[in-house]
DNA sequence: TGTTTTTCAGACACCTTGGTCCTATTTGCC
DNA sequence: GGCAAATAGGACCAAGGTGTCTGAAAAACA
């Protein structure tokens, strides 16, 4: 009942990217010093999250990663169903709903679909520009 | 992002020992096809259930297993801890509150700690004896 | 007492996740 | 061109979840 690392990884990495400047680049080996994450395995964590279209990569001197889009326009839920694919509370509970074998008549499944929904939801609605530091002070008074 | 399959074998074995009458026994074998478990890996989970005092076992013929208190003083949360150890959603949040690493400064790990104190209350909440359709049925007026 | 039925306990095999390492390949810069 | 910096990608190993199997111990019953 965890998200795996290589998700938490993925979310720190692109925290980390969400504070530079619009389309600044970091290399791997400095996103994975500040967030301190093995930095081998960084790297295939990027390189999954630039196939899922999150992040943009550019090889060679002076390369990098960037985020494909601005902050705000992604949520902790893609970043982590990009490398843990979807979140499913349950073996008995699809992405669209009940899957029990046990049909309609399984009385459990209901409390996993609901608790699956609202966690969705939750980290849907969670994007990165909530968590730069300088945006979320300008409170609107 | 899932509870184990012990966890929701468990949670079905516990549903089925709920149906019965209070203090009847039925032996792992029976849950086992009855719920579409492999048996010899009830078996073990049914052991653990026991240690954890949720059920209470008897050896030798016309032995099997029982529940340890009545089903509404069973919650889907006991039986599925009792199996999974704590329900985590992920590595930075202890069952305290957040234990990032980062400390107070992760802008991240509140969301963490509010979906998963959410989780648990309602996994709390849910206590065997709504799962029983004759006791559901008689909704008060 | 002996047999049958049942749980108990451990060893074992298989797959996924977590993580390391090594070797391309690409790109910028002298 | 050639070197250095950086991603790309595969081989590899360790640990935990999943499940099977086997033998032992306990209890009921004839």
């Amino acid at each position: 009942m965890q998200i795996t690392r290589q998700a938490d990884y993925a979310v720190r990495a692109v925290y980390h990217l969400s504070k530079l400047e619009p389309g600044e680049r970091a290399a791997t080996s400095q996103i994975a010093k500040a967030q301190q994450i093995p930095p081998s395995f960084l790297a295939k964590i990027v390189s999954q999250l630039s196939v899922a279209g999150l992040l943009q990569t550019s090889r060679g001197a002076r390369g990098g990663v960037s985020l494909a889009r601005s902050p705000e326009e992604i949520s902790l839920l893609e970043v982590i169903e990009a490398i843990d694919g979807p979140i499913l509370l349950n073996v008995c509970v699809s992405g669209n709903g009940n899957n029990c074998y046990f049909g309609d008549t399984c009385p459990i499944a209901p409390i996993w679909c609901d608790a699956q929904t609202e966690l969705v939801d939750r980290l849907k609605e969670s994007t990165f520009d909530q968590f730069i530091p300088e945006e979320a002070a300008p409170v609107p008074a």
